[in-house]
DNA sequence: GTATCTGCAAATGTTTTGCACTCCA
DNA sequence: TGGAGTGCAAAACATTTGCAGATAC
């Protein structure tokens, strides 16, 4: 991931590769402020303000994916491909779906919308909290 | 819309019929703040408090539909009816996009995972501001 | 060497909360 | 009349901003 850096202008700091290796293989779709709760006790100068300045970065370079989903807060995904995302309203975790849904490919134009990307938001129960529930 | 409050129990205040008076036949999906602002001038003793109060049972009786496609507030749509939605990433204008996607009916369970609702978000340029746009 | 990046602290904007008071059913 | 609903003000969060100093290249 760290070359993609380089690739699109940006420059190599300790803080972004500090970032990257909390994201990557990270299935948990963290938030900023996770990330940064993550790395402060061993990076203790991070600021919060980095996180937030290398994330937009990293989104719009399209190393990763925000992930809108969530009304409180954004969530980040180190895969950047198109993919569903599921989150629970009993526990919040943000899950990756893998469904084949047919979608118009992106970008398209339709009735004079240029479509740039979709984005499919499941809601409902994950199986952990389906597993515990008594109701 | 207002005999929908009476069958979910809610009380029927002049706030309540105020709010969905804006709401009724509206497209343009505001915010709880945009509501309150074009409520307060003719109904100074409102509370944005209780625009948001409102919003949050109206939306979870089902008498309309949160829009989370902005990650920095969230949307108000009159028709509670699954249907997708785009915001431009130039104007931040959200519209109801008419697109018939194949999804799985829902509720349904895809994996251990219960789907309550699915929803479908477009981004991109509007055509307003496409039309603008000279580069 | 210089433009980019970082850290800090304050500001901004949205949403929530606690509580006393009000009013719908 | 009782419980749901309201208004107010403060608090809680997430995110952004401005700027001075640091650092990658």
């Amino acid at each position: 991931m760290i070359e993609q850096l380089r690739n699109h202008g940006l420059k190599i700091t300790p803080q972004r590769i500090a970032i990257l290796n909390i994201l990557k293989d990270n299935t948990t779709h963290p938030s900023a402020e996770e990330i940064y709760g993550q790395l402060k006790p061993n990076f203790p100068s991070l600021s919060l303000a980095t996180v937030y300045n290398t994330l937009e970065a990293l989104n719009r370079a399209g190393v990763i994916q925000e992930v809108i989903i969530d009304p409180r807060k954004r969530h980040y995904d180190p895969n950047p491909k198109p993919h569903s995302h599921f989150q629970c309203r009993n526990c919040s975790s943000i899950f990756d779906i893998a469904i084949g849904i047919e979608l118009p490919p992106t970008p398209c134009q339709i009735d004079d919308f240029l479509m740039e990307y979709v984005t499919i938001n499941w809601h409902g129960i994950c199986p952990q909290c389906r597993a515990k529930e008594t109701d």
